[in-house]
DNA sequence: TGATGTGAAGCGGTTCACAGCC
DNA sequence: GGCTGTGAACCGCTTCACATCA
C-alpha cells in the first residue's frame, strides 16, 4: 500500500467493482479472484489488484478476495457507508428525471430537494422531494443538510448557479449543463455532457462511412491551405 | 498532419471547442488564438493546436484560427454536417427526459422514435416522437432510418437490448444503464453511468472529511491483515 | 499450487520549446 | 512580432512479470 494520490480513474472503477460484487454477493458467491472480476468488465486483472492494493491488502494469496469483506471495504473507501443528501438545481425535465432516477436507485444518495426560480414549479412535489425557490438555496441547504448539488439548468445560467452553490458551502457538484465551468480548489466538480456524448458517436459514424464508402481518410492536405486562406474572407 | 489514430479524448474536446466557437461566432468574433481558447475551458494551448493539427492546418501563423472556417471544419470532422436519427430504448422517466433534452438542444440529432415493451406506453407521443413496440425494433429502425441508439432501460435488461440493437444494424450506441456491456469491434458503445458519477463525488467528500476531521488518511495498515483474515469467516 | 501485491517496463496523452510561417 | 505546427521531454496510467505468501 502506498500513500499516493488516488486517481479518479481508480475511484470510478471501485464503484464499478462494487456493483459487481453486490451482484456476486446476492448470488451467494463467497470469494472471487482478480482474474474472474477482470473478465466480467473487460479489464486487466493487474489493474484490479492495483486499484485495491492502494487502500490495503484485502486479498488472500492463493484464494482471491472475500466478496462480503471487499464490499464493506470499498463502501467505506468511497464513503458510501453514510447517507448523502442531494439538491438538484433546475426542476425541468432533466432535473425531475434525475430526481426520479436517483430516488429509485436505492443508493446512499437521497434527493432532499429540488430548486427552481419559476414560481409555478416552486412548492410542487416530486416524489418525496419538494421544489424550493432557488433564491433560498443557502437556507434550505443548511436546513436539509444537503452536501451534494446537481446542476440541471440551461448552459447560460450554469456559471452563476455554480457560484451560488459554492457560496452555500457545497463542495461536491455534478453538472449536467453543457458549460465549461471555472472551478476552484477544494471543490469537486464533475461534468456530464450529454451533447458531447452523442457528438463523439457521430465522429465514429463519420469515420466508418468514409472507410466503407468512397474516399480514404484525409487525403486532402493540399486543399487545406487554400481553405484556410479563403476563410479569411 | 499525421495519419494516426485519433483518441476519443481528442474528439470529445473538438465537440467542446465547437460549442465555444459557435458562441464566439454569435458574438461576431472573427478569429481566435489557441491561447485565448485555452483559458476559456482551462486547457493548455498546445493541446488545442495538436487536436486541430491532427486533421489539417486550419490556423494562420501570426493570427490564429478564423472562427467561421474552424466551425465548418470541426463540424465536418465530427460528422455534424448531416443529420443523425436517434432511437431511444426505454420510455420511462429517463428515456423520455432524454428525448426532450435532445429534442430541444436543436442539434443535428433528431429523436425519431422511442421504444418500450409496456403496452400502456406504446403508441403514445413524446414531443414529436412516437413510442413503438420494442419487438418491432428492426423494422422501425429501417423505416425511420435510425442510426444511433440510446439505451435507457434497467440494468438487467441492458445486455439483451444491446444485442437486439446491434442485430438491427446500429453501430453507435449511448448506454445509460449501469451495466458492463460486452461490446464488439466496429460497434461504438459509450456508457454514461449516472450512479458512478455520484459515487466518485462521494469519495471526494469522504476524503475531505478525513483530512478536516480526526484521523489522517490511511494510517491503518497494521489493521488490514487482521481484517482480511477475519473476513474469511 | 495458486492468487495476491508490486517494482519495472511499456504506452498514450500532455506539455514544452522552438522552428517555420504570416 | 506573433502564433501555429510539431518533435522531444515528460508524466501518469496500464500491463508485465515475478517474488511472496496462504
Amino acid at each position: 500500500m502506498k500513500v499516493e494520490k488516488i486517481s479518479e480513474l481508480t475511484t470510478n472503477r471501485l464503484s464499478v467493482y462494487l456493483r459487481c460484487l453486490r451482484e456476486l454477493s446476492s448470488q451467494g458467491v463467497l470469494s472471487v479472484s482478480s482474474d474472474e472480476l477482470a473478465d466480467r468488465f473487460h479489464l486487466h486483472s493487474a489493474q484490479i489488484r492495483k486499484d485495491l492494493a492502494y487502500f490495503g491488502e484485502f486479498g488472500v494469496r492463493g484464494v482471491g478476495y472475500y466478496v462480503e469483506g471487499l464490499i464493506d471495504h470499498i463502501s467505506k473507501i468511497l464513503g458510501l457507508d453514510r447517507e448523502h443528501r442531494v439538491g438538484i438545481i433546475g426542476a425541468g425535465r432533466l432535473g425531475t428525471a434525475l430526481a426520479d432516477y436517483y430516488h429509485f436507485s436505492h443508493s446512499n444518495f437521497k434527493v432532499a430537494a429540488l430548486f427552481d426560480t419559476e414560481s409555478s414549479k416552486i412548492g410542487t412535489k416530486n416524489g418525496e422531494a419538494t421544489v424550493y425557490d432557488f433564491r433560498e438555496f443557502s437556507d434550505v441547504v443548511e436546513r436539509l443538510k444537503i452536501d451534494v448539488a446537481i446542476i440541471a439548468v440551461p448552459a447560460n445560467f450554469a456559471q452563476e448557479v455554480f457560484r451560488r452553490v459554492v457560496q452555500a458551502g457545497i463542495t461536491a457538484i455534478l453538472n449536467f449543463a453543457p458549460a465549461p465551468l471555472k472551478s476552484e480548489v477544494n471543490i469537486k466538480l464533475k461534468t456530464v455532457d450529454l451533447t458531447n456524448s452523442l457528438e463523439s458517436l457521430s465522429y465514429f459514424l463519420a469515420q466508418s462511412e468514409e472507410t466503407n464508402g468512397a474516399g480514404k481518410i484525409l487525403n486532402v492536405r493540399a486543399k487545406r491551405k487554400r481553405t484556410a486562406a479563403k476563410n479569411a474572407k
